[in-house]
RNA sequence: CGGGGCGUGGCGCAGCCUGGUAGCGCGCCUGCUUUGGGAGCAGGAGGCCGUGGGUUCGAAUCCCACCGCCCCGACCA
């Protein structure tokens, strides 16, 4: 590709808008446009990013024995309805009106679509295991798309789906998919983590996230350094806290009137003590049955966690209205004391000496309450997000808690679809079975961003080396007609000839201009042939993740520059074999 | 959906408070000079001032409504 033809509208300065580095970068070296909130264009440069992610994952998907297939992005309203999920995606769910009045929505997933292809063709255990997958835009109308191309409403989606005829052959079709996340992962270069998760409204019992470490991720992760636990914070298990060693003799607790204060800060403000010796009771319907959780003031409920401990299906806050005829007590004031519905304590509470908690009278609170004294713990659990400094769940060491940026997903569906939407099979002694389900999901435009997010610097883009969009810049420093733009050329069409991506910069500009715009760009190699070096017989070579250039003789250039490649290429290689070996090492997950 | 901010050539901004010929830098076009880290000089093109309504002799500027974009929160398979 030579420059002067292509379109890459590189910008000088920072476009307002923009405020995470990947949405910064990726608009100043000219890779993408904004139409919309949540809609971009790629141009030629970052779409030549997106296929080069798309390729890897594609090639990894087939090696693991996937199959592509392609299904609709529209789709029947109808199989929202079959599935349940019509009510549970809600306003998430583009739907549109067609032509006949029929209605439809965009695709913001498609385990829907998949189940009814295998309801249909697959029929007998002889045809399992089996694994679909596409590469395949998907629609959601995100409340509120956000920095650049990492949350959009328009976005390129691998999803794969497992179905399988026991739960040990879903074992095997799920780490057949978490392996070739990681050597996807690893072969784009990214430093990622792999995290335990929630598996959400979408249901199933094993979840885990691959994560992108870094300041713009919109999750939580937290993590043990000592043990290396590492779990989504909705997900992440609280260790044991030592319980309070309490005084013989504590004070009868004492009434005190809090007049129109409601919020654990008012109160605690009002009251002059500190939010950690606080408690707030939670009111949620369980099932449809209010229950109440007990947790210290200053941390923050799991809705999951309360969800498990009651062993209920589903779980909601409760509608404010509703919970004084429920509990007895105003809202704002409720506390453990005689509370007319199940409670169960967090296990923080525990570790309390005495708590503040709500009087269940109006503008009442009650201070030096005892926990196990003044009101009965029978049921215990932890039921909140843990923080920095929490105990890890393994070894008790303290965690921390990191942003990370969610690139993969696998999880094990079980038979919620199959069931849903009758997608059965007849064993060996012909008893009809539903199908078990996995599925796997890649933002292929995360990856781009992620990439840009994890490599940059303060002069640009540092592209690994399988994702740049074009491995190597040839920049004569001249482009009169002449032996330096001859020895460019030649360069840059022997390294084509070589299987490489190379792009020559002939555009009559400055060499200060021409370095700028590369390094902002963040091509891994850029090869510089001037006219002094060319007297001298030399030209330069410099990676852009290297801050010194070296210089090859001119007669072996090309040759000198091939391996340059390849020891690149070897040692991405190697990189991606030797963190195979320690998956092997370390067992299944 | 709640809170905040912003809409003025392709990009970054000033002008608005106090109404009266729309301005600067970058980029773009032409020419000359320059050529190893975003060159200099000269000339030039390009703007329904987000949209609609109102006030006024007169609106980028004041008022009202709407639309759009960004950030925080809620939400996020």
């Amino acid at each position: 590709m030579r420059w002067s033809s292509a379109l890459i509208p590189t910008l000088k300065e920072t476009p307002a808008d923009a405020v995470a580095p990947s949405h910064v970068l990726l608009l100043r070296a000219g890779m993408i446009h904004q139409l919309g909130a949540g809609a971009y264009t790629y141009l030629p440069l970052g779409l030549r990013v997106l296929k080069k992610a798309e390729a890897i994952i594609r090639q990894e998907m087939d090696a693991a024995g996937a199959l592509e297939l392609l299904m609709p992005a529209l789709q029947p309203i109808e199989l929202w309805r079959e599935s349940g999920r019509f009510e549970t995606f809600g306003d998430l769910l583009m739907k549109l009106r067609i032509s006949g009045g029929h209605h439809m929505a965009l695709g913001p997933t498609h385990e829907e679509v998949v189940t009814d292809v295998v309801r249909d063709l697959v029929n007998s255990y002889k045809q399992l295991p089996i694994t679909l997958y596409q590469i395949q835009t998907k629609f959601r109308d995100e409340p509120r798309p956000r920095f650049g191309i990492l949350r959009t409403r328009e976005f390129l989606m691998k999803d794969a789906y497992s179905f399988d005829a026991d739960v040990d052959q879903l074992g095997a079709s799920y780490d057949a998919m978490y392996e070739a996340y990681h050597r996807i992962f690893d072969r784009c270069g990214l430093p990622y983590v792999v995290v335990e998760a929630e598996s959400g409204p979408i249901g199933g019992d094993a979840s885990h996230e691959f994560m992108v470490p870094c300041d713009t991720g919109e999750d939580r992760v937290a993590r043990c350094d000592s043990c290396g636990y590492a779990a989504n914070q909705e997900k992440a298990e609280v260790g044991d806290a030592p319980a309070a060693a309490r005084a013989a003799e504590l004070p009868p607790y004492k009434a005190e009137r809090t007049p129109g204060q409601k919020t654990i800060k008012d109160v605690c403000a009002f009251l002059k003590v500190d939010e950690k010796t606080s408690g707030k009771l939670m009111v949620y319907l369980a099932d449809g049955k209010h229950v109440a959780a007990l947790l210290r003031g200053d941390h923050e409920a799991n809705e999951a966690k309360i969800r498990r401990a009651f062993g209920a299906e589903v779980l909601a806050p409760a509608d404010p209205d509703s919970i004084p005829k429920a509990t007895g007590a105003p809202v704002g004031f409720l506390g453990p004391i005689d509370i007319k519905i199940p409670m169960i304590v967090d296990k923080a509470v525990l570790a309390m000496e005495t708590i503040v908690v709500g009087g269940n009278e109006v503008d009442v609170h009650l201070t030096g309450v005892v926990p196990g004294r003044d009101f009965k713990i029978d049921r215990v659990a932890d039921l909140r997000n843990a923080d920095a400094g929490d105990p890890c769940p393994r070894c008790g060491q303290a965690m921390e808690i990191k942003a990370g940026l969610e690139i993969g997903h696998v999880f094990k569906l079980g038979t919620k679809y199959s069931k849903a939407m009758g997608a059965t099979f007849l064993d060996d002694k012909g008893v009809e079975i539903p199908l078990i389900m996995g599925c796997y999901g890649i933002g292929v435009n995360r990856i781009v961003a992620a990439a840009v997010e994890a490599g940059h610097d303060e002069n640009g883009i540092v592209w690994p080396l399988n994702l740049a969009p074009y491995q190597v810049v040839v920049i004569p420093l001249t482009v009169k007609p002449g032996p330096v733009m001859e020895t460019a050329e030649g360069l840059a069409d022997r390294l084509r000839e070589a299987g490489h991506d190379v792009i020559l910069d002939d555009r009559d500009q400055r060499p200060g201009f021409k370095f700028k715009d590369a390094d902002l760009i963040g091509f891994p190699l850029r090869i510089v042939v001037g006219e002094r070096g060319l007297k001298e017989g030399k030209i330069e070579l410099k990676w852009r993740s290297e801050s010194e250039p070296k210089t090859v003789s001119t007669a072996t250039g090309v040759e000198a520059v091939l391996a340059e490649l390849r020891t690149a290429e070897r040692k991405l290689r190697e990189a991606c074999q030797a963190n195979r070996a320690r998956r092997e090492a370390a067992g299944k997950p």
